[in-house]
DNA sequence: CTGAATCCCATTGGATACTG
DNA sequence: CAGTATCCAATGGGATTCAG
């Protein structure tokens, strides 16, 4: 890609910020993040249909990226707590862009038929 | 999924404008068109790196998902010109969103490292 | 010029079973 | 409880070629 250009593929921030949302699930565990921690089972509940593999990948993910944080206490049972970094909470405003616009979208598109 | 549960499986908005959103070109492309029509070629040229397969296929979902329309001239050589529809436009709100939090984003992690 | 048609591969995500 | 470990299917995206 870009071979032989003089553009040096510079990393639009948008890119940056769609390849850490990307993931068919991660809004969705932001959003329920938002206001308060919560424990991994706390989050395979409020989402039903995702598998433990791949809830377990996109945690791992975000945590990856700064977007949460991740705390493991050494008990029996073993207790793992999730909550958003201050950056990630600031995620929820493109999450409520989202949310606006697909109202409206919704909207029209009942209208349309 | 959802077998025999009484939660209906309800659409979230926000899957819905994921689903219209999700494409790893889509958005470059509205960010394009936000403030005029653009020939095939001319999108082509201004994403590099996007191969024509995949530039049909986004704009077609685009079209079809009633983001952006597509205008054909019967005219020799051929000339096809994209435009966004209303709500089309809209999803530049998003787009902004987005930007705005990745350029704090990419901010923080200047620190960070 | 503006695509459509094929072929192909890598990645993502899902099903299922197992574990410290 | 909070994950791993496998295996598998679907999809997205790329390279290349063909066509109106």
């Amino acid at each position: 890609m870009n071979i032989q250009t003089n553009k040096p593929e510079k990393v639009c921030p948008v890119e940056v910020a769609l390849n850490i949302i990307d993931g068919k699930w991660k809004l969705r565990i932001l959003y329920f993040l938002q206001d308060r921690t919560l424990r991994y089972n706390e989050i395979q509940e409020k989402i039903p249909g995702i598998t433990q593999k791949v809830l377990t990948s996109q945690l791992r993910q975000l945590e990856k990226d700064g977007i949460l944080t991740r705390r493991a206490y050494a008990e029996i049972p073993p207790r793992v707590e999730y909550s958003l970094t201050p950056i990630g909470k600031k995620l929820i405003t493109v999450y409520k862009a989202l949310n606006v616009w697909a109202l409206e979208y919704l909207d029209q598109e009942l209208v349309r038929n």
